[in-house]
DNA sequence: CTACCAGTCCTTTTT
DNA sequence: GGACTGGTAG
């Protein structure tokens, strides 16, 4: 099979590098998985390259399998005990092998963010700290970002009082994380890193190892990231990076676009290949995406292209409320579906969750099947978060985070005050809740003991049975199963935990455990966990799909972050309103603005075929009406490449309102009615479209007195919201 | 220990 | 609007 076939020109190129550091520029649609796995199935064919020196980092381990997947089609290689993987999956893996040498006890856990968060809400109970003044979120946030940074808290600036109790609630942290064996996300990195750092034998047998090190989606890495990167490549090894700085949309959790040109600069690339051919849109698409994006200042710069076509100008439609918009939107799905489009083709795109909630509705009344992406994802799920902290405990009772999720659930009468002391006697001794609960006396005591006594006989009695039945007795013997029973609302839950069991199963087929294990050398090979401890690890790294199931033929809805690397033949990207999309807290942000936009080029690339965009001119919003003006972004779309399905805003003459494009489109019935809001006063009503000599166009928000007295407030978008006396005010209907 | 109510907050999110 | 938290009553 000849794997470069159907490579175009650039992709050819990018694929057969020398093995050397490249960077590899591509455009949404532009071939950039197939040229990733493409140029690690060359170099191994090609004989560059033992399948044992590739190491392949992603974000996700969703784009991880996909690349094994299509690593296994292109060539006869086994790649199971290859390196590809996240960034987590891969540092956790060293980790592992080289525990002792981190510092880390064999067992060491995994919290997600959400056991994070609870492990700093604890710490700062027992530390007394005032949770009004450091928010638990805020500490969170403070930590990561350290630690992300590659920052100990030795290693913090100190400023001032406040950042000084920061730096030290990072230390009992950090400390509090130590003593019970848990690592969170960001520890991972930062611990792997440090590992490396100071333990040079190791350093060097990796770096012997990896000859070649291929990175997706490097604009969405951050400093620690790419400072693991470095130190792997230690001089001497080629770093093949693929990314695309136009869709850098994750610098709001750390993500550092600047590593693209650092990385250009630090490793000397000669190799900087666009990808501009666009294999997805057609031509109008693509048009509008370039003209938008053209409007950021820092870019390495890329314009997309096709041989497609112009095909279909973008679809841009106005409505009065979103209620209006949501009825527009689910008239144009029923009209593609009439066509015979599939549901699943098409996706609802939004800035923000809450906007999913009126559309749900009036896709719901039309009766059109829909699907929302981004709920609890399975491992999220409280019962199963329940039955993975039995399973936690098995492996390591230090957890503290999992034993207090459990010790009272099912309720086995150990409350607030129980655990207060328990918690007391635990700090006198630094020793864990677990261990400290042989202390405990009186009726308390025999409660914390008999669970104690619960956890002890699931590790000895399951010790040598097969993972899935290890799961099995742990959600049956601490009474999780018959506590659901005797729910009302517990078959799911039942069903959900049944689903652990078969996921243990699936897991240990996967990863082969009991069959040969990998038949590679190398330390970190050796070192295989026990099925569990990979179990726990998985269930922590892979969260799993965080979807609805799947099944039905389903329209899409989802954030725009949700979207990105996705396509369908029909977009709808809805809300382009300014304080919506741009999203207003953008706008303080440095670079904010330009990541919003970043955004919507993002939005809009996801289409192939037909493109909508629409707004409201009101929308309800935290209970209230809003009233926006339309995003600006709408103005950054070339006239040519667009068609307006409704009067162009701000460009009619004489008022937004009265001459309605859709008649026979009607809202939900419980969508705010447009009658109902406005009361016309001295010819300006709110929701009025105005202009003012100075500050521009607005929208009229809110009304006040009468006569002489009479001021509106108008919302001029940029320029802010002010108050306007209507006798002095040269206000004009727009 | 559970149930209920009032008050608060509110962008995006993978690992 | 609604999800989540913290407080109080039963």
């Amino acid at each position: 099979m000849n794997l470069l076939q159907n490579l175009n020109e650039q992709q050819l190129a990018a694929v057969t590098l020398p093995n050397q550091s490249a960077l590899i520029l591509a455009g949404a649609g532009s071939g950039k998985t197939r040229v990733l796995t493409t140029r690690i199935a060359w170099l191994i064919q090609t004989g560059q390259l033992s399948p044992q020196s590739v190491l392949a980092v992603t974000f996700t381990n969703k784009a991880a399998k996909e690349m094994l997947a299509r690593l296994s089609a292109m060539l006869p290689i086994n790649t199971r005990g290859m390196w590809i993987g996240t960034f987590h999956g891969l540092c956790n893996r060293m980790l592992r092998a080289h525990h002792r040498e981190a510092g880390l006890p064999s067992t060491f856990q995994i919290l997600d963010s959400a056991d994070q968060l609870g492990a700093i809400k604890r710490l700062l109970k027992a530390n007394n700290i005032d949770d009004e003044r450091y928010p638990p979120r805020n500490v969170q946030q403070f930590i990561n970002g350290s630690k992300e940074a590659g920052l100990r808290a030795k290693d913090v600036e100190v400023n001032d009082d406040f950042n000084r109790r920061f730096v030290e609630l990072y230390t009992l942290y950090d400390a509090q994380c130590n003593r019970e064996g848990v690592c969170d996300f960001a520890e991972l990195l930062l611990r792997c890193h440090e590992l490396l750092d100071r333990n040079e034998i190791l350093r060097q047998h990796y770096q012997d190892r990896f000859r070649h090190i291929l990175v997706d989606e490097f604009q969405d890495t951050n400093r620690l990231q790419y400072a693991w990167l470095k130190q792997l490549a230690g001089g001497r090894n080629a770093i093949f990076a693929v990314g695309d700085d136009d869709q850098s949309i994750y610098a709001f959790r750390g993500a550092n676009v600047g590593n693209m040109s650092d990385f250009e600069r630090e490793f000397r690339v000669q190799n900087l290949i666009k990808l501009e051919q666009n294999y997805r849109s057609v031509g109008h698409i693509l048009n509008a995406a370039n003209a938008l994006i053209a409007n950021n200042a820092r870019r390495l710069g890329k314009e997309l292209w096709t041989d497609a076509g112009e095909g279909e100008p973008v679809r841009i439609y106005e409505a009065q409320t979103d209620g209006y918009e949501a009825a527009w939107l689910v008239d144009e799905v029923k009209g593609l579906i009439a066509e015979g489009r599939a549901r699943s083709e098409m996706a609802v795109l939004y800035r923000s969750n809450a906007q999913s909630r009126v559309i749900e509705h009036a896709l719901f009344n039309a009766g059109i099947p829909y699907r929302v992406y981004g709920g609890l994802r399975f491992f999220e799920r409280a019962e199963i978060k329940h039955a993975l902290a039995y399973l936690r405990l098995i492996e390591n009772p230090a957890d503290d985070t999992a034993f207090l999720r459990v010790v009272n659930f099912p309720p086995r009468g150990i409350g607030a005050r129980t655990l207060e002391q328990l918690a007391d006697a635990a700090r006198a001794t630094s020793a864990s809740l677990y261990a400290a609960v042989g202390g405990m006396t009186g009726k308390a005591g025999a409660n914390l003991g008999g669970f104690v006594k619960l956890i002890e006989s699931l590790r000895f009695e399951t010790v040598n049975l097969p993972l899935s039945e290890i799961v099995d007795a742990a959600i049956q013997r601490s009474g999780l199963i018959q506590h659901y029973q005797n729910e009302k609302e517990g078959q799911e839950r039942i069903e959900n935990l049944s689903e652990l069991v078969n996921a243990a199963a699936a897991f240990v087929q996967e990863e082969g455990y009991g069959a040969d294990a990998p038949g590679t050398q190398g330390e970190a090979e050796t070192a295989i966990p026990s099925p569990l401890a990979g179990f726990l690890s998985h269930a922590s790294l892979e969260a799993g799909d965080n979807q609805a199931e799947a099944g039905q033929d389903a329209l899409q809805l989802m954030t725009v972050h949700a979207a990105k690397g996705l396509e369908f033949f029909a977009v709808f990207v809805t809300g382009l309103e300014e304080g919506l999309f741009p999203h207003e807290n953008s706008l303080t942000e440095l670079d904010g603005l330009e990541e919003e936009r970043r955004l919507m080029y993002v939005a809009i690339t996801r289409a192939r075929r037909r493109l909508y965009v629409s707004l409201a001119q009101s929308r309800l919003l935290h209970g209230q009406t809003r009233y926006g003006l339309k995003s600006r972004f709408l103005d950054e779309l070339p006239e040519q490449a667009v068609k307006w399905l409704t009067p162009r805003a701000g460009a009619g003459t004489g008022g937004r309102f009265g001459q309605w494009h859709d008649a026979g489109v009607k809202p939900a019935a419980s969508a705010a009615s447009p009658a109902a809001r406005s009361q016309p006063t001295h010819g300006f009503r709110i929701g009025q479209s105005v202009r003012h000599s100075k500050f521009g166009d607005g929208v009229v928000v809110s009304l006040e007195g009468s006569g002489d007295d009479a001021r509106v407030q108008v919302n001029f978008g940029v320029h802010g919201v002010k108050w306007l006396l209507l006798a002095v005010a040269k206000l004009v209907a727009a």
